[in-house]
DNA sequence: CAATGCATACATGTATACATTTCCGAGATG
DNA sequence: CATCTCGGAAATGTATACATGTATGCATTG
């Protein structure tokens, strides 16, 4: 069990909501659940820190990051201008083996979307859809950025209830792609991740 | 000695060119240097790793962050995009006392040009500069973005020959930031970035 | 009764020792 | 002569034990 797969592991239980923002990891948890000693479990924490999942405090430990709601917005604002601008430089780089993927992608994300690992086919459905920009940099950092939402969405059962309407939206997204309208393109994405935003933000309004 | 004391020293030889891209970290050797065990030596490298200044790989150790130049460029286009909105969000929000802590860091980095230590000036010049806009998440993504460019500026030497160049950018900056000038701000901010993305490009060709 | 200080339990940090993996070069082999 | 194999040295990874720091509750005090 390494600190790779520790890492896996306790990553899908925060992008399913079983921690959630704010909550304690405790090493030594951690290392009787996995069963090896309290180094690999800090190796891991640390792995997830390296990732903005959590946040270390010396000596007070670690806690799942828990972002306010101005940050997240602050979040979703540059999202919205990485991921617009990544689909922008993705579109004219688009060869019909991508398109085919693209499509492959799509079903794939539709299979899951009712599954308990929805969000791990959605993350899938845009890194495949980001992937011709080439822009390695880019995509790691929207990655992340991702997640950090996913996390919050997540621990609020934001975004299952609209399943179908960004279901809809990704289909819509690979017509237009594959039309190469961008503006079309990266308007209906923009609107994708500001109804994510919306949603997000009333939940979190509702039961803080 | 603390693990973040440590990294902090890293950081500084990374960031004036004593380590350079693709250098290895060794553990025993940092422990040894700042009379610590491996286990804070190792902490440290894991602090590092998360600012994205060294890659670590399981069983094969660390090593300086490497960038090729296309991914130098993908990271200033990152940059541009990036800085350019924060200041355009900072400037309506400059007040008399901001833009007086300005004229201060402009004359600080000013001062700390000529010595070894010019590019904390600049990064505190800059980061004083988008200060007001209020965007923290950003202003980390940008001070980590800079700090991976810095890292490869400082092993090529590619800035100090044209410091008078960009101190008059920075002057530049504060005075249209100060005419409260958006797109003349933006864009002399582009061009700052530009003229040391065009610096640091040429210096690795000639000697890589 | 509120506030402060203290003691104990608990969590994290570090050192040492040992296990495992990787790296590098000597030697054999085709 | 090039390539491959193997062995030892060096580096990283992990476990255990101990040290240090933090937090919770209770007692004390104003």
């Amino acid at each position: 069990m390494t600190p790779e797969t520790i890492a896996t592991h306790l990553r899908h239980d925060l992008l399913t909501g079983a921690l959630r923002p704010g909550d304690k990891l405790n090493q030594a948890e951690i290392a009787a659940r996995f069963s090896v000693s309290r180094i690999p479990a800090r190796d891991a924490l640390a792995l997830l820190a390296a990732e903005g999942l959590i946040d270390q405090t010396p000596n007070r430990g670690a806690r799942v990051l828990s972002l306010t709601p101005d940050e997240i917005d602050e979040v979703f604002d540059l999202r919205v201008m990485l991921e617009t601008d990544c689909l922008a430089r993705a579109i004219p780089r688009m060869t019909p083996d991508s398109l085919a993927t693209l499509d492959y992608a799509l079903k794939r994300s539709d299979v899951e979307a009712t599954g308990p690992d929805w969000a791990a086919g959605d993350a899938m459905f845009h890194e495949t859809l980001y992937a011709p920009s080439g822009r390695r940099q880019q995509i790691a950092l929207i990655a992340r950025l991702r997640r950090t939402c996913q996390l919050h969405i997540a621990a609020w059962r934001a975004l299952p209830a609209k399943t179908p309407l960004w279901l809809s939206d990704h289909a819509r997204l690979v017509e237009l792609t594959r039309a190469a309208d961008i503006p079309a393109a990266t308007a209906c994405l923009t609107d994708h991740l500001r109804n994510a935003q919306l949603t997000l933000q009333s939940a979190m309004a509702a039961r803080p």
